[in-house]
DNA sequence: AAGTGGTCTAGACCACAGT
DNA sequence: CTGTGGTCTAGACCACTTT
């Protein structure tokens, strides 16, 4: 059952991928689009406000809504994990655990993961691929009581995140991300198979569920000729901020 | 004027940072709340909305909100120009214009300025600094109708965003900004006083007005010492996405 | 002056969570 | 079953843009 909002969201995007709004035109007003769709004006809002949200339409008060872009990537506006990204670009996943091993909680680990101190946490280091060509190293650090499902996977699994749906019904939600630069190490570029001190894109992050208790944090080194970020947004709705180091 | 919604969000966020609600607490009932601010209900949706959009707190169908995260950077969803941003970390911007020439625009530049080939545009190479040390290299293309503005500022202004709303009333909206990692070339590591091949943070982005019109593109090139950048984003409500080269 | 988006209300019904 | 958030309506008034 989807909600009328989300599908008059869809219809627009759909239109606006057609070309029948062009970028730089103007989207019908709203009492159009409700008189249009059959509903009130409440909802129409709500359907535009998610376009807004990905930065698809511009608006401001007493003007017409304008299209910003056409040509959304699929699903843009989601969160997904390497493999589920990667199937949606018609690539193919793949992942190898390098190696693995149960220690205790550092200091960093315990507060980024709302631990003890000490709790014994997975270490799990994987490189990961596309089209068989390693393009990511993930240095995980699991929370306990998420160790012993992910020690049971397989070392050559392609989407440990959809695995551990499946098999705890555990779904990835909420989280930061600390993006940087990094020189490739000695390990580093013999895992990913480029030269000492090539610069990697380095992205920190934790992830919790979606009631906000942390499931894993992750040191992530992409191969920057291989992969970039990319970060949609505009005044009043963004979320993206400069950070200093330190 | 303020809208009541936001002075309630202003509120809410206010109260997390007091730790009058705790992360990983619960937020009173929408009708509680409209209650306690004597709103009606939509206008606490409202409110609690740019909160979640902000990923300060989660919410599911059925379950009271969860306050997910506190300690805010002030006014972390509001995308700043170099110069704001250094001043609300209370640090000291600086800029210097390095280099500045009219060119014949690029295919690349018609693309994303949505110009003519062949117009003339403006670039520009300035080093920016936090408190006298260089940490940014910006690499900027600007669309002919906003050059004349840009070259009356003179090579040291601490803040180009600013200056440009006082001399045209333009404001900065809409962008989209790509991040990667690069090697300093020897121009880089020189300006920036690093090694040559140390790693940087590049970031390219589109500036455009409120309207969607494009004013200057840019290619960024962050010290990776000392700058990081943040991205919030939760399942549903994000703005990032992996990005492959080519 | 007319059109349009932004805000707010009061009430309704439903789907899901927790008991 | 009760509480809670998600959806939707119908109407009102205001602030801003455009003509």
């Amino acid at each position: 059952m989807t909600a009328r909002h989300e599908e008059i969201a869809d219809e627009l995007r759909r239109a606006i991928d057609r070309e029948e709004y062009t970028v730089g035109g103007l989207l019908p007003a709203e009492t159009d689009l409700a008189a249009h769709y059959g509903v009130s004006r409440g909802t129409v809002r709500q359907a535009v406000a998610s376009l807004t949200a990905e930065g698809l339409i511009g608006s401001r008060q007493g003007a017409r809504r304008v299209v910003l872009a056409g040509r959304r990537s699929q699903s843009f506006a989601e969160l997904r994990s390497f493999a589920q990204w990667a199937q949606t670009r018609g690539r193919e996943a793949s992942g190898e655990v390098v190696g693995q091993r149960y220690r205790p909680a550092t200091q960093e680990d315990s507060v980024r993961l709302q631990l003890e101190p000490g709790t014994t946490v997975l270490h799990v280091l994987r490189v990961r691929g596309l089209d068989g060509e390693p393009v990511l190293l993930e240095r995980t650090v699991y929370a306990d009581w998420i160790s012993p499902a992910v020690a049971a996977i397989e070392p050559g699994c392609p989407s440990v995140t959809q695995r551990l749906y499946e098999t705890t019904g555990l779904v990835f939600a909420y989280g930061e991300h600390v993006i940087d630069a990094v020189a490739a190490g000695a390990r580093d570029a013999r895992l990913l198979g480029v030269r000492r001190t090539s610069p990697l894109l380095r992205v920190r992050r934790v992830t919790t569920t979606r009631e906000g208790r942390p499931v894993e944090w992750s040191d992530d080194r992409y191969r920057s000729d291989a992969v970039s970020f990319s970060v949609h947004n505009s005044i009043g709705n963004n979320a993206l901020a400069r950070k200093t180091a330190g």
